[in-house]
DNA sequence: CAGTGTGAAGTTGTTCACAGCA
DNA sequence: TGCTGTGAACAACTTCACACTG
């Protein structure tokens, strides 16, 4: 039998919500909280509480009625979900505007990655370190993948070089890739790749503000 | 008559994918091309072709069989849908990592947004310029937003402060707020909210490899 | 035919309704 | 009574099927 079986099937929505979810249970927690119920989650967050409810089912814990959560093990069971403890580790290439926020971002850790390093192919960027993290020219980008085992790769370039940037990238060992921009790259199917484009949520806020004032003025 | 009438209603995936298609079209323009068709757009960009064709009508453009869409037409309709001439301007408030990041991302123009200024409370930051936008101190927000009549407020602070700076942000006229924070703002009704979680991206991600690595391990 | 455009079917995600429990 | 947990109804989005056109 060669057909791949499908493991787990967890909602994308669910998966974005998680770190939102860790984020109000580690600020509860900080404040002494010891158990936490689905409805007042819900509330915080101005989430629907059965969807709450359904949500945490997938991280297997167990509540208990009129009570709730425990804080504590609900905290570990998302953050184990998300995988917090594997530890993965990146490179980032492209040390733009962009790619140096990432890289001096504090908050990945949080999720369990850790970025080792960033490439460029612009001389002036390289041999310095930003927050600590060490600039290379690309050049060394396929002996570091190689020694140091590295699979996520992170796409910060210019556009118009991040298909060649990522075909590079996967000749050279990496996995998976997280790419900032606008380009819908295009790579073998084993690869993984995850887009993020900050041009899709400005859309939808100019679209909302667009909306709302169709509504007003169709009001009038 | 008190019923808010709802006016357009078009599905948010389409808006999210509209980004995506202007930056392809613009390409292709690029290029010199003179016509698009949706399955060329699809296989592109890895969409759909029915999904393209339905996501375009919601432009009002219309295509012609065997031939496809005017490209040039088919530019300014998304465009037009977008909003990109409408050129909204914005202050942003947070200049740290990600806030000089965004001040200096010279993208958002493409969509029609301008930022304007920056703030932050921290004097060290203040009192520059960024990019040309200048950097002021929170204390001159109120009489700015009222002068130059700003709508849309961009946040980039640490999450501790985001709640009370949304706060004052809309006491002071702001009625769009695009949160960069991980945290569940909350805002009165009439406010727009747009929340753009990079560990929401991140989290997707992750949860591929996860989701990957256990079929693999499945399967031998 | 190779494309547009659309109504209908299928799929995925959300919300409701309620059984079970302490 | 206030909560968990779930099966069923509902809503949103995607994909399919096909009629139509130059």
């Amino acid at each position: 039998m060669t057909k791949t079986k499908k493991i787990i099937g967890i909602p994308e929505p669910t998966v974005r919500r998680m770190p939102t979810y860790l984020h109000y249970l580690k600020e509860l927690n900080g404040k002494g909280g010891k158990t936490v119920s689905a409805p007042q989650i819900a509330s915080a967050l101005r989430f629907d509480a059965t969807q709450v409810t359904k949500d945490l089912s997938y991280t297997g814990v167990t509540g208990r009625p009129r009570i709730g959560y425990n804080l504590a093990e609900l905290i570990n069971a998302v953050e184990d979900f998300l995988g917090v403890n594997r530890n993965k580790e990146a490179f980032l290439v492209g040390v733009g505007n962009l790619g140096t926020a990432l890289l001096r971002y504090p908050g990945f850790s949080d999720l369990g990655l850790k970025i080792i390093a960033g490439f460029d192919t612009d001389y002036e960027k390289t041999g310095k370190e930003i927050e600590g993290i060490p600039v290379f020219h690309i050049d060394k980008f396929r002996d570091l993948v190689e020694r140091l085992h590295i699979t996520i790769g992170i796409v910060t370039t210019p556009p118009e070089v991040a298909q060649q940037t990522v075909d590079l990238m996967i000749g050279w060992g990496i996995k998976a890739v997280w790419n900032f921009t606008p380009v819908a790259i295009r790579t073998p199917k084993h690869i993984i790749v995850q887009n993020t484009s900050i041009y899709s949520n400005l859309a939808l806020l100019m679209n909302k503000i667009k909306q709302q004032s169709a509504e007003k003025r169709a009001n009038d």
